[in-house]
DNA sequence: CAGATATACAAACGATCGGTCGTTAATGTA
DNA sequence: TACATTAACGACCGATCGTTTGTATATCTG
């Protein structure tokens, strides 16, 4: 029952499917991806999954965590190393866009695609990822607050509208930038935000200028 | 070769068909609906679409174009019934939301379900679905752009950074509304776009207050 | 060492996928 | 009336889907 090399490598190897999972779901979806085409990305057999996840929808499931977990430690956590307030909010978008735009994942977002799959479909799939996201915006939700509380924002701000309004203007680079080509959603993105909090900053200085 | 009773026949079956089409693509996207589930909702049988498209990428063009023309009618025509400027561009964005709160698709939106499919898809159906949207961001632009040459906008703005602002608080809705249930995001969206019109425009009183 | 456990596989399953074929019935044209 | 065209169908095709079964091998436990 200890840490034993079984486990271990059976770990790895979890984790490099679920790497590739979340890859290929970011282009495909959970579901459009299929165990044969995962296969052949993990270089394994079909058969081999059923090792590790006793049917799709647990390995789906697994994939929503690791991608939460992902976005956790590349988007979250380097936006925390900035000072409390507004200009953690403003990090938090621009670690996002960074995401997006180093092109981690080869679909760019794994939530956008998850998202528009299963926002329609019951199922434990869909509460995962409503769950995610439902925790995504209410850390959003909490960063204005904490901002406002702070005096870095207008008293009069509605939290969760600016929430809201911050999370719609990052996640549609995704589909904009992919499906346009250019650069320019990025940029729009970007300043959408930027001027959105520097007009209800009392200190504009703590923002960039552009 | 003339307007026949047989293709009569043939138009109308081939419109109920892609009315379908475009409902069920709304939930499941145009790759995820299959052909035989799409005979089933229309009671008919697989073979008989290719009497009318030669494979089923035909069909999903097709699909594609019959959404464009429902969304030219009830979102874009009725908008267009208010007055050029800045109360047209809110109606614009209010007619979307409506189109969206009626549950006119049972999915909500078809091209929020067809850009997270095709967005990575190279091919005919992601150029025609951008194509799409390029000329519905297109229009949200020009619609910004003369409410600016009224002077019903600051001649300050930026048509196309206020036009990505706009289309992405009012696509968002879809996922956020179905994903949590609630309408708030159809509050947020509209008061989003409302106060942001406001703040721009010399004369607020031609916007609602709330 | 023996026995249990876990990783991974090839082969095959029934179901469903998009698509083809040949046919029937209805509607048009000559 | 004779012939061509069209919508629509049932039956069937090879491929792929998610999944099951049985097996071989490597690792840990006793």
């Amino acid at each position: 029952m200890t840490h034993d090399g079984r486990r271990l490598r059976g770990l790895r190897s979890r984790e490099a499917i679920l790497e590739q999972a979340v890859g290929l779901a970011s282009v495909e979806g959970l579901d459009g991806l299929s165990l044969g085409r995962l296969a052949a990305a993990t270089g394994t057999s079909k058969s081999g999954f059923f090792a590790h996840w006793r049917d799709k929808e647990q390995l789906q499931l697994d994939a929503v965590d690791w991608a939460a977990r992902q976005w956790a430690e590349r988007v979250i956590a380097p936006a925390m190393a900035a000072p409390a307030g507004v200009r953690r909010l403003f990090a938090l978008h621009e670690a996002r866009l960074g995401f997006y735009g180093e092109g981690v994942l080869p679909g760019g977002c794994f939530f956008f695609a998850v998202q528009a799959e299963f926002d329609d479909r019951p199922g434990p799939v869909h509460d995962r990822v409503a769950r995610a996201m439902r925790e995504w915006q209410e850390f959003i939700r909490r960063q204005v607050a904490q901002a406002v509380a702070q005096g870095e924002l207008a008293e009069s701000v509605d939290a969760a509208q600016l929430a809201y309004e911050i999370d719609a203007l990052g996640e549609m680079v995704v589909v904009h930038s992919r499906l346009h080509g250019g650069p320019d959603s990025l940029v729009h993105a970007r300043r959408a935000v930027l001027q959105r909090l520097r007009a209800l900053c009392p200190d504009p200085t703590l923002l960039p200028e552009d």
